[in-house]
DNA sequence: TCTGGGGTCCTTTTTCAT
DNA sequence: TCTGATGAAAAAGGACCC
């Protein structure tokens, strides 16, 4: 799923597991997740070149099968690309609610062998099995049942790094892909990270990599010979810390469970650039009426609404104000996001993206609520709060505001029904 | 060649209170 | 009241991840 896969994929390798002994850490990574959720169901496509991803004009890759990537197709590369790399691929459109539900099938076996489970995303999780040891065995052995379990009960495969660290079972999935399983035992971790590049460390993407080439370093193993010192003058304080702990395969982080979420946000790119401030506005609300749902479906509320402006040419800003209490609601999201593109004075300027995002989550429960003398705020709670039954009961979209309603000559029929406002 | 959408974290700049 | 220092919080931008 990720870009760096493609960075280092020497296929699996081959070998003893080596010695988890001290490598209570899993790294559990699906391969090429959405498409193999796809040849679920199209079981005709396996071994063809398969892309899914966005189909409109502006559609990126998602992911690519590993016929695909034969062709250098990959991830986040733009869709029309990928299809003058590989004309005869068969591309589909995403479906996360698939993706969604096999996530959680798979989140359950990973939850069945250990309370200890820590998401990355989808379709990706770190375990600490360290207290499985008794009921289930050795990691090397609980890793052989992930594996198992997840291909038996839906049939889709996934490669699994054992270590130590977080970081250095991460990277072992990876280098174990496709339906790999690695063990890099605690004493080998210098010998097994020192000769990697170093955009494979976690944290080194395009910008950090050059910067790192123009130091003449390549590999992990050069790095690692770079007084910290250097590092932070070079990259600034923490990134030149988190590297040079990283070269020595040091991590102490934990696996966490549960991390709350501190912003939800929606964004839209547009098929064509636009310029006039009322459809800019009408997307606004939309964003806002996606993002206010979310905020209540989770329980949060945000103190502070930021808006995205991305123009023609890619240059984006974003501004952000901070409320007096926090939000859930979409209109106050909505209003304040107005006023922020407002303020920025861009409109006339042509946009291909519009985002709105509410930062500074807490639990809404929690939330300072002020029942202030003169706000006529009475009503759009109640007003939202009845929408999320509706959306609930018959599907969103069911209830939208007036003016995400196509008027009547353009639109759908059975497009304008159940309108608020 | 033309760059999605969901996020997190870090750094620098600006603003505001003391 | 003005000025400056200082420090915290907020805002803005950007790199990075999947």
């Amino acid at each position: 799923m990720s870009r760096k896969q493609q960075l280092h994929r020497p296929g699996p390798v081959p070998g003893p597991p080596g010695d988890d002994s001290g490598c209570p850490i899993l790294h559990v990574d699906m391969d090429a997740f959405f498409v193999s959720v796809e040849l679920l169901e199209r079981p005709e496509l396996v071994g063809r070149p398969v892309i899914v991803g966005g189909v409109g004009a502006r559609g990126v890759v998602s992911a690519a099968s590993y016929e695909a990537r034969e062709y250098g197709v990959h991830s986040a590369m733009p869709m029309t690309r990928a299809r003058r790399l590989c004309p005869q691929a068969v591309v589909l459109p995403p479906r996360h609610e698939r993706y969604s539900a096999v996530s959680a099938a798979v989140f359950e076996i990973f939850r069945s062998l250990t309370p200890l489970v820590e998401p990355l995303s989808l379709d990706e999780a770190f375990l600490d099995v360290a207290g499985a040891r008794r009921r289930l065995g050795r990691p090397a052995e609980v890793a052989r049942m992930v594996r198992e379990q997840v291909r038996e009960q839906q049939g889709i495969t996934c490669s699994v790094g054992v270590a130590s660290t977080k970081f250095v079972a991460k990277l072992a999935s990876t280098r174990c892909k496709p339906d790999g399983l690695l063990v890099v035992p605690a004493d080998g971790i210098e010998e097994f990270l020192h000769p990697l590049p170093v955009a494979a460390l976690w944290g080194v993407g395009e910008r950090t990599e050059e910067a790192l080439t123009r130091l003449g370093l390549r590999t992990v193993g050069q790095l690692a010979q770079v007084s910290l010192a250097t590092l932070q003058r070079e990259l600034g304080n923490a990134l030149g810390n988190h590297l040079h702990e990283l070269s020595w395969g040091r991590d102490p982080r934990a696996v966490v469970p549960h991390t709350p979420d501190k912003s939800i946000g929606a964004e839209e790119t547009f098929d064509t650039d636009i310029d006039d401030p009322e459809i800019i506005r009408r997307e606004l609300l939309r964003l806002a009426e996606r993002v206010g749902a979310r905020l209540r479906a989770s329980g949060n509320a945000g103190r502070t609404v930021s808006v995205k402006l991305r123009m023609a040419n890619f240059k984006t800003i974003t501004r952000a104000r901070t409320l007096r209490e926090p939000t859930d609601l979409a209109r106050v999201i909505y209003v304040t996001a107005c006023e922020l593109y407002e303020a920025a004075g861009l409109e006339r300027v042509r946009l291909r993206l519009v985002g709105v995002r509410v930062e500074n989550l807490g639990p809404s429960d929690q939330a300072p609520r002020q029942l202030a003398f003169d706000e006529p705020e009475t009503g759009w709670r109640e007003a939202e709060r009845a929408m999320d039954q509706v959306a609930h009961r018959f599907g969103s979209g069911a209830v939208r505001p007036a003016a995400l309603v196509r008027r009547a000559h353009g639109g759908d029929a059975g497009d304008d029904r159940d309108v608020r406002e």
